[in-house]
DNA sequence: ATTTAGAATGAAAACGTATTCACTATATTT
DNA sequence: AAATATAGTGAATACGTTTTCATTCTAAAT
């Protein structure tokens, strides 16, 4: 079963290859009749272009990187499913690549894009001190950064204002009346857990609360190794009443555990997420989180990619957006039982 | 900023162009100096060679494409994780397509993905009927269905024991001693949803019980449409003791439904999911299930596509298998409260 | 009838690599 | 020392398109 190219065509339909090259791409300049032969030809042949040897010339591929750290989260497979999907109604194609949070694997991933010669990359999931993101930037490669930017403030990103949503968290347990609040981070490597982390330290002292390093967590976004911090940590006497935690997944890890230890969420223990996935919403679960606006967030990235891919050259203006956070309050917080 | 190429290694290595090429390929026979002297220069110039170009001569991409019907639902993303981390583990990227169930988008997402010259695709949501894969399987090229099969049997496939999934999940339910079960389905296009309707019919039959239309919701993957028909159904006076889910994410939906009407699971209404997403095993949510052994279901599927793939002509044994459901019993599930 | 402008087409080059084939240097055998 | 085999290398071609440039055709203008 040879390929059939666009020379069989041309062949068949006594043009050159030119000419049927022209029709493919809608040159106004070919006349109907010969057009025609040309469609013909096409529809008997059952022929399509080879997207590969087209990008050779072009030097556009129609295709996109996503760099993520895992895909199995929901807020990253929701935000993946906006872009994707996006992607395609605009004629691109997404290799999504999954860095299971290690750096190597991301500079690894970021390095076979450019030898496929993706036209841009978006980046999930990027460390605040990645040399390659800078690397990319400056080179003058399409890079943007989603949901966690880095230090150096010259590249692209649409991400959130961490900081503020994490007082925002803060604020309405302590408005509750909290005054235990532990806080499960994540690896601080990530600009956008780092933030969150200030946010917790600064609305603490703005409560006048004082800071226990034995209330965080910091370590890795592992299910297991939450769960059991928490549960070690409410086995004490010095319990926290409640638990802010840097994403939904890391709070259904502290609700799994609290349920672990025949807790009662929120009388006997509140519990505020970040991210707000879909499943947060669930009535059952009902977890009170802040609104990442993933959305919104994952459209803006997508959408500005591709108008810098597309106006290569042109009026290159930076792309820097934070958009603001919301609370949402649910079911999983409420006032602090009086412990005696 | 030019591109570098395997000529301008040459060129400074002083050696022809196909010699920079043994060394890329680690032909054996180039005199170690030599390969010294074009390492050197490439290391230099950090050239890394250009994959586009490269297909066009191997004819291999080192890209798979996976079709999906929505990469949000977590088994998906799951199995897609396990997947991607495989692949590029052994050297291969994957293009994921979204089609949002709409057979139309499967059908242009395949053909662009074969325009994109991909190595092999592994369509995890394809419709029963669809002519689509029997083309691609006709054809010759390297296609696996991974969790839905189609009725022509010759096509590969990694897949579950649906209806005797379903069938364990009936069992569980009616030796607890529910009488009046509910089934939530999905698009029954899909062979694994037509397959587990099956088992649910059988599974009444078997024991005795009468099929109720109104017990059986068949229509979309809507995470509203099953709660509001779960709601309407728990409104009747004839509501169902317990309910059978095709899905977990569905019988999350039947859970919030449950939750909105004030009903306790398992006390008023039990609820058995299947899938096994991650999630479910939180203890918060505890769902009961059936397992679907995601994991090596992903991993038989993508590691026989890449053996299909680089064995291209050798011994093309096709691949037939269905792997062996387990019912996972967890806090969702438990004996009927006596209606009076 | 002749020139001229523009429309329509074809021939050829280019994109960056792998690979075949021919050739040269080196080592082995006689 | 000659003949032969083999290791190492280079020149040229192919992969399937798009695109530039030159050319032919057609119709309008003189």
């Amino acid at each position: 079963m040879m390929k059939v190219t666009v020379n069989d065509i041309a062949r068949v339909a006594k043009v050159s290859q030119s000419t049927v090259s022209r029709v493919l791409n809608n040159y106004p300049q070919v006349k109907q009749e010969t057009r025609k032969k040309v469609l013909e030809a096409i529809e008997e042949l059952k022929f399509s272009p080879d997207f590969v040897a087209r990008s050779m010339v072009t030097n556009k591929t129609n295709t996109l990187g996503l760099i993520v750290g895992d895909i199995s989260n929901p807020f990253f497979a929701e935000s993946a499913k906006i872009m994707i999907s996006r992607a395609q109604e605009m004629g691109y194609d997404v290799i999504i690549s999954n860095t299971n949070h290690i750096d190597s694997n991301m500079d690894h991933a970021v390095q076979t894009l450019l030898s496929k010669r993706v036209d841009g990359i978006i980046i999930s999931s990027a460390s605040r001190g990645s040399n390659k993101v800078k690397e990319l930037h400056d080179a003058g490669f399409a890079v943007i950064l989603h949901n966690s930017s880095v230090e150096d403030a010259s590249s692209n990103y649409v991400v959130l204002d961490n900081k503020k949503g994490a007082i925002m968290a803060m604020d309405h347990l302590v408005h509750l009346g909290h005054e235990k609040i532990a806080f499960i981070s994540g690896p601080s490597k990530y600009l956008n857990v780092y933030q969150r982390y200030a946010g917790y330290q600064e609305a603490l002292e703005k409560h006048g609360l004082p800071f226990r390093k034995t209330f965080v967590y910091e370590g890795e976004f592992s299910y297991d190794a939450v769960y059991w911090f928490v549960q070690r940590m409410l086995e004490e006497k010095e319990r926290p009443t409640a638990i802010f935690a840097t994403s939904d997944q890391m709070a259904l890890a502290v609700m799994d555990a609290a349920a672990g230890k025949g807790l009662k969420i929120p009388e006997d223990l509140s519990v505020v997420g970040f991210d707000d996935m879909t499943i947060s919403s669930n009535h059952y679960i009902g977890l009170t989180t802040i609104s990442q606006h993933k959305e919104k967030m994952a459209l803006l990235a997508l959408e500005h990619l591709i108008s810098m891919v597309e106006k290569k050259g042109e009026s290159a203006d930076s792309i820097h957006m934070t958009l603001e956070p919301e609370l949402m309050i649910r079911k999983t917080t409420g006032p602090p039982k009086k412990i005696t």
